[in-house]
RNA sequence: GCGGGUAUAGCUUAGUGGUAAAGCUCCAGUCUUCCAAACUGGCUAUGAGGGUUCGAUUCCCUCUACCCGCUCCA
């Protein structure tokens, strides 16, 4: 069979999940719902391995980390604190002509870096709004043809001057450059009114749509305004809802970190690649709190920076927010190298200041290179103290947790040095545009032994793992048959400790009862240990290869020798088959378990 | 939400205004001593809803889903 045309890579893993059940689409025999995936066998084992994976190594291998599973719907405040309410809706205008979306607050932004809008800055006199009409016209004419076809002064220009002209004759001008540009975007002002200009086009942009990101849902059964409440857009809130709670109740002392695991909704505009961006979907998130850098350096008398090359491996007292944000993208990438995401595969991307979110320090993105485009599969953000004073102002309750050390360090302190102490505390506060009040009643509590904790916040989504694990696993080879004909045969080369399956388990033959029961004793002996699977349909090679295409990376077959036929040295030795060579080797039963084992936890 | 494309079995494809074909997969059996063997038999499909028509999988409309762009960033 000639193949005729390429099918690309990601349509061959959608349809390997589907068809090896890994993963389905949601609600199918009803025609699917868009933006939601289920799990099958295999991909609900594979996502769980994942899960367990980021469990034990975030939390039960550390004794800084402590678990929380909190609900999914939470008091509607929540989300007013944390500013979803505000900033997940979004508004948005789509263009009339060139039908692009641009969001309504970005829109000025925009603007300010369109070519078209640039050149005809330079026609308007800096700081007055004086121009003339003729260079206008004269741009409309030439470069405005070129630059913003769909703009009104470009396609009308006398009418749409005449309204400039009008205002002017009145004693109306512009009030500034942003309505100077909705002018020359309005033809008919008497029956349009202004019209906002499209950055790309200079078209026609719609009024602004409110698209919220939040699903909604209302908790009691009666639907009011009173009992509207949200679906989590994501885990974290929760984990800072819940500080308190877990400070009190558990001994855990600033550096700590609380993890949860657990799915988060989104009303995505547009889901897209699979299960990449889905409306339902799961994260992995720890927030881990530390100290103030000011509380560091009270205590320690110095702050760990951040330089290259610094040694990240075992946390130091002295390490200020920079050390510890570096610290978890080193832990977060040991961890995907120990799932088999190698540097080769990821990728970072850090965020420069102007695309941080106002409360962040830094934020790193790790990628990975999907089959799609090099796409986010986590984010690792400092978010300062932002998170838990928004809860502490909004729900009025001190979420502050008190040092001992910080309280004796600040007691031995003389009048001037508590003086200097908080000038400094000043000024450097006042660099990061916070009010001079807030730093001094900070200062206050601290020198009590106060503070609010700072977080770093790696947050990572299980669903792109399992997509990224996926498309990583998999592989075609090239086989040519006895009668030379060439196929491809898939084998999903998972690491061994994320495989659904661990091993699979055959008698070389099903007709040959010996064979079946002893393979079957096989079974029930790993099957206790491991997730295994027993088949004796079709031809060995056939069991190898459907083993291959789900990822097992081993396999055990039975025959005559382990029932001794050729002799006892044989005799309960099996065959142990590995996926990715297919390379084989005689074990004893015995021994199995301890071979497998280690390599697969 | 807007624009473009796609929709036939579990998968990959064929085909037709007159009741859908094939390969692979899957299941059962015969056989088979280690990488999708062979043989026999079997299950399974025109995304949903309307319209045109004597008759629609085929033509038209609507919806849904998927893919590509605008947008988004766990």
């Amino acid at each position: 069979m000639s193949q005729t045309k390429e099918i690309p890579l990601m349509e061959k893993i959608v349809s390997l999940c589907k068809r090896k059940g890994f993963i389905f689409q949601s609600s199918e025999i009803y025609g699917g719902i868009n933006g939601f995936w289920d799990y099958g066998p295999l991909g609900a084992e594979l996502k769980r391995n994942l899960r367990t994976t980021w469990w034990n190594a975030m939390m039960r291998e550390r004794e800084d980390v402590v678990p929380l599973d909190a609900t999914i719907i939470m008091h509607p405040a929540i989300w007013k604190a944390s500013g979803h309410v505000d900033t997940f809706a979004d508004p948005m205008s789509t263009c009339k002509s060139c039908k692009k979306l641009v969001r309504s607050d970005q829109w000025w932004a925009m603007m300010c870096e369109q070519p078209w809008v640039q050149s005809l800055a330079a026609l308007v006199e800096p700081g007055t709004d004086a121009f003339h009409t003729g260079d206008l016209l004269k741009w409309a004419k030439g470069k405005g043809k070129q630059l913003a076809p769909n703009l009104a002064l470009v396609r009308n220009p006398e009418i749409t001057l005449s309204w400039l002209a009008q205002d002017h004759e009145q004693g109306k001008r512009p009030q500034d450059a942003r309505e100077f540009y909705l002018y020359l975007a309005t033809e008919q002002r008497n029956v349009t009114g202004f019209v906002t200009p499209c950055p790309h086009c200079g078209g026609e942009l719609t009024e602004p749509r409110p698209f919220n990101l939040m699903l909604r849902t209302h908790y009691g059964p009666i639907e009011s305004d009173d009992n509207l409440c949200y679906l989590r857009p994501e885990t974290a809130q929760a984990i800072f809802a819940q500080f308190k709670n877990v400070v009190d109740s558990t001994r855990v002392k600033v550096p700590f970190g609380i993890g949860q695991i657990g799915k988060a909704f989104r009303n995505e505009i547009t889901p897209r690649n699979f299960t990449f961006r889905s409306r339902e979907f799961e994260q992995m998130e720890l927030e881990f709190f530390i100290p103030p850098d000011e509380v560091v350096q009270l205590i320690h008398g110095n702050v760990s920076t951040w330089s290259e090359g610094a040694d990240l491996s075992t946390p130091q007292p002295n390490w200020g927010w920079e050390m510890w944000h570096r610290y978890w993208v080193a832990q977060r990438t040991a961890y995907y190298a120990g799932i088999g995401l190698g540097p080769d595969v990821l990728d970072y991307y850090w965020q420069s200041k102007a695309d941080l979110a106002h409360y962040a320090r830094a934020c790193v993105d790790i990628l990975f290179k999907f089959p799609f485009g090099t796409e986010e599969l986590e984010g690792i953000a400092a978010r300062g103290d932002f998170d838990l004073s928004q809860h502490q102002k909004h729900s009025g309750k001190p979420l502050e947790v008190f040092d001992e050390e910080l309280r004796a360090a600040a007691v031995k302190l003389t009048d001037e040095q508590r003086a200097a102490f908080i000038t400094k505390v000043q000024e450097d506060w006042n660099d990061h545009n916070k009010s001079r009040e807030d730093a001094t009643l900070f200062c206050e509590r601290l020198l009590k032994g106060f503070y609010v904790p700072h977080v770093i916040e790696p947050s990572a989504g299980l669903d792109r793992l399992a997509l990224a694990v996926l498309a990583l696993a998999y592989t075609e080879i090239e086989k040519t048959d006895a009668k030379g004909a060439k196929e491809t045969v898939t084998v999903m080369r998972f690491h061994p400790r994320i495989a659904p399956k661990k091993v699979a388990v055959f008698p070389l033959l099903k007709n040959k009862p010996e064979l079946v029961s002893k393979a079957r004793g096989v079974y029930d002996l790993l099957k206790k240990h491991l997730a295994a699977d027993y088949d004796e349909g079709g031809s060995i090679g056939k069991r190898y290869a459907r083993q291959d295409e789900a990822g097992t990376p081993f396999c055990v077959t039975v025959d005559f020798d382990t029932l001794g036929e050729r002799g006892p040295e044989l005799l309960d030795t099996v065959t142990l088959r590995h996926r990715d060579d297919g390379s084989q080797e005689r074990v004893k039963i015995s021994d199995l378990l301890g071979r497998l084992l280690p390599l697969v936890q």
